[in-house]
DNA sequence: AGTGTCAAGCGAAACGTTACGATATGGAGT
DNA sequence: ACTCCATATCGTAACGTTTCGCTTGACACT
């Protein structure tokens, strides 16, 4: 039975009759230690149990060996794959993940950046919430930060994204390719990067084919079940309605799925449906939804490993902006099909 | 523009013309301190932009005001729940939240248990690994500790969780009520307690009624797609295979579903099926699916909860351990129903 | 022998806070 | 006028590290 770890690096430089500068030489390898003092001192450290404070040491140094992570809504199954490969590669490089979920709430996501601001994060991961102000508040600071998924307007930040333009191109080409001319889009709310991207990618795509985008087709908002239910019902409710539709969020889709069960339209005989955000489970519905994919992993990893360049890099090297973009992939599965006729 | 905030207690303690201990009893409120002075102090921090420096504080004071959460998978979707209840409560409470997941491996989550030790978090909250050897390390220290959701095998500790006994049983009177005779159950890693324990509660419900338990019913180990899809398409070959299935872990449920589309059977008529863990998405499958639902949030701000009751509570209530246990519900949708003939 | 070089080790001063004992100040009670 | 107390304020010693400059020996070269 060790002991009660209550012990301090003079306990240690004590039992091995060394000063505290030979056990921090030791521990941190910053100086030559001769063999003999060395596994003196190693020795002392295992009989005591001894764990360096990290704090005292983030005192001294300036630096926590830690990064915060905002995410907007953890709940939405997009962040935690994001999280889980920011947090490994943050692990795998010794450091820790302060996380704060900013419940899509502004004034919140401030505070949180406050609380971080005073722990002294060594740099912040953010998937900005609706009306933000976060870059604002992160200029003022000499905190490096990356934007992750949902970026802020200004441009003179550090982001790693998915190519939401492509995502909506591709998606829009994939239901013009199968023969559809009229196409809903639940575009979600464009604030959102993301979701403004993909309308723009949905928009060019559209254009390139010399197809019309109908207002009646085009639905901006709310992102909530009840509005892609309501939103879908309009649409196929119409004397001319859409052949297709694609949602720019999971609870839009949802919404959609059950709208058409109402009327009762078949999925893809009668009309076409794709959602944005590939989950496990998109794979076993009935019919399996084809879906964009973003690469959750790459992205979370990638965040990290700039964010860790801004950390360590020289403090010029943050002059100009860092960028990475992801292609997104589509999932073609069995919720779209050719257009009837 | 304000400053750039390099600025510590001492500017501010200069400016306002007081001394730090003054600055500090103003933030603090620890002692009194006179209107006009405390006018002066708050004005200096404002035009300062100050912000205190939580590292020094933690040092000298020995606590942090973080906790940390370790899980076994954040993909898992019901983590993200509990751990966004328990963040919410955390935040209000002035914690911030150091994130860990452990992959559901035991060495991974010991070096995290490690850097939080090392970073004297005041609390954790922990949903141990398979095999994990948590449960003796936390008792070597003196860090309060609140197991959530899968509990260590040893007693005397301090537990958050649903009541999987009872979740079992629920289930299966449920299918029990509706005429079902012959129920499969994909168990799970038994090892794992909230798998063993509906086992257990789905042995009792047989025994209640008077129903033999089969071996050919009863599926045990691992808990992946495949697993699941293997298990149940094995049973529903069986000369008298079971009239229903219950999986206890989404991805197996998967796996029956795969099987039954694969013979095809129909669900419920043909077979019916139920699923531990509800998710938004249940409700949307085609048939919605039948589910125990776990009270997520509530857990996760009850794990808070204690383990602050815990830190801030005196030594001597640490002693016998806290328990909190939380009916489970169950949500009857269209995949159950009663067995043919 | 005297000098210079070098590595290994040490002591002490920070880092930014809080907490504690000590010191002023100003009435009220005698 | 004197003590006595309560109140407001301050100086300073920690907290557990790292870092920097200094000392010490050992050793090689004149």
């Amino acid at each position: 039975m060790p002991e009660q770890s209550k012990c301090t690096m003079r306990d240690v430089a004590r039992l091995a009759g060394v000063s505290t500068s030979t056990v921090s030489a030791v521990i941190n390898e910053t100086v030559a230690v001769s063999p003999q003092r060395k596994i003196r001192v190693l020795r002392a450290m295992e009989a005591l149990d001894y764990e360096p404070d990290a704090i005292a040491r983030s005192l001294k140094t300036g630096r926590t060996n830690a990064i915060g992570i905002i995410v907007p809504d953890i709940t939405n199954a997009f962040y935690p794959e994001v999280i889980r490969a920011a947090e490994e590669a943050a692990q795998e490089a010794g450091y820790s993940v302060l996380l704060c979920d900013s419940s899509e709430d502004s004034n919140l996501e401030e505070r949180h950046l406050s609380a971080l601001f005073s722990r002294r994060v060594d740099g912040i991961l953010l998937a900005c919430c609706v009306n933000s102000r976060a870059q604002q508040t992160l200029s003022r600071r000499r905190v490096p930060a990356v934007f992750v998924d949902r970026l802020p307007p200004a441009s003179m930040v550090n982001t790693v994204c998915t190519d939401n333009v492509q995502a909506g191109c591709l998606a829009t080409e994939h239901l013009i390719g199968l023969g559809h001319k009229r196409i809903g889009l639940l575009a979600g709310h464009t604030a959102l990067s993301p979701h403004h991207d993909r309308l723009e990618g949905f928009r060019k795509a559209m254009q390139e084919a010399h197809l019309p985008i109908l207002d009646e087709y085009l639905m901006t908002g709310d992102v909530q079940f009840e509005d892609g239910f309501d939103a879908a019902r309009r649409m196929l409710h119409l004397p001319v309605p859409p052949t297709a539709i694609m949602a720019s969020n999971n609870k839009l889709l949802m919404g959609v799925l059950r709208a058409a069960e109402e009327q009762p339209l078949r999925i893809p005989q009668d009309v076409s449906v794709l959602g944005f955000d590939d989950y496990l489970w998109n794979e076993h519905f009935n019919p399996s939804l084809t879906a964009i994919a973003q690469p959750a992993r790459q992205i979370g990893r990638k965040s990290f490993e700039l964010l860790q360049q801004l950390i360590s890099g020289p403090a010029a090297a943050r002059d100009s902006p860092l960028h990475a973009v992801f292609p997104a992939e589509l999932r073609v599965r069995r919720s779209t099909g050719a257009p009837r006729g």
